[in-house]
DNA sequence: CATATATGAACGATCGTTCGTTCATATAAA
DNA sequence: TTTATATGAACGAACGATCGTTCATATATG
């Protein structure tokens, strides 16, 4: 048969996104080991041997769903990279909040997905993610519009305070949505935003006394 | 026979010992699915018989290491509730980061045991610990000496600012020990705990422009 | 026809748990 | 003390269920 390498059958992968959505659902709700392919099977309304005529093995299927997720994750137009890359720090700290939050939600399986992969499997399938973070953030920070840098305190390292506060407003989403503590801090999201903005940009100690 | 009930034969537990030891390693590496009855009887060096001789269920030793873990982790003297209730916000923000780390470090495995639930139970076993985090905090800024509040800028929220000080720090923490993404902000340790501090302090805006 | 795709029974391995048994020790009876 | 009885820790074979995976076969597509 003649399959033309760029070309795809339309119609015919209708089982495969099947067989992935129902393992994305149980492999987030029950972990990797806690979930059996006859489950995946029957979540996805598939015959169990059709799952093998996709992928060799269970973790096929797990790798699948991690690289399909990263490799959006980072496409340009997500919220969190276009926050990073379109606007300048420090005036976008609180995009950068709003921006977690929606990267938090749109990606709540991926993210729930590298927690089965850490408590699981070692993260040895996302150890490399976390590899250059640092690295990651410093060239967003050299791509963005220009504009921000004077405005930072001088003993302040930009590219770590970026960091601090993109990491402060992920942490806070993911206890909120993932780990569903709704109202943690006791208040709503936006009151959070805006809280957490207000204190990286001016500080918690009053003004008038130096520390 | 008679035995009377409230004596207990004397010394005999040393294998219970070994049984949630090796749980715990088993656990905290590769899940709880992941972990099999025998897994545990091997690494403890105890038959597969006699483990049931200790706990009903797998899931019941699950339920044990968590419930020992979280009594130990709120007494009194351990670094994080130390810090919390000896010294004042926030004068403390810098001992707040070590005891973070000391945290993190000493209570690794129920940390990660934690992880597991959420991944592998839907945090039902934990979700009770997170229910009320925030009068946790109140209450223990209600406890610790007096002296720091009108250190504090007005608009700030004092608990909020705890939390959030808190809470930063000890995911840089799990970051680093317990995912093991050694020095993801380029810094050592300490450095880090330094920086966090200054921007929580002061803020990350130059002084002489009103943000 | 030829070729994907789909099915579910079947396989061997492993799972959590139970079972009958052994054995060292503790107490009771002698 | 010696003997009898009771206890429960410890063992590992065994059980039934379920696991990931394979395979023979059927159907649909071209």
């Amino acid at each position: 048969m003649k399959t033309i390498p760029g070309k795809k059958k339309p119609a015919q992968k209708a089982n495969l996104g099947r067989i992935l959505a129902a393992a994305s659902k149980l492999f987030t709700k029950q972990g990797f080991h806690g979930t059996s392919t006859r489950d995946i099977a029957a979540e996805a309304g598939v015959s169990l041997g059709n799952i093998y005529n996709y992928f060799a093995t269970k973790e096929e299927i797990f790798v699948s769903l991690l690289e399909t997720c990263e490799k959006e994750y980072f496409q340009p137009d997500q919220p969190l990279i276009k926050a990073l890359l379109s606007s300048s720090f420090p005036d976008n700290i609180e995009a950068l909040g709003f921006a977690s939050r929606a990267t938090v939600e749109k990606f709540s399986a991926y993210i729930l997905l590298i927690y089965v992969d850490v408590v699981e499997f070692e993260a040895k399938h996302v150890a490399k993610l976390f590899a250059n973070m640092r690295a990651g953030y410093a060239a967003a920070m050299k791509t963005r519009g220009a504009g921000g840098l004077e405005k930072i305190a001088p003993d302040v390292d930009p590219v770590a305070a970026l960091m601090m506060v993109t990491w402060n407003y992920y942490n806070y989403f993911i206890m909120e949505k993932l780990f569903k503590v709704k109202g943690h801090y006791g208040l709503p999201d936006t009151e959070a935003v805006k809280l957490f903005a207000r204190i990286f940009k001016r500080g918690i100690l009053a003004r008038k006394t130096g520390d």
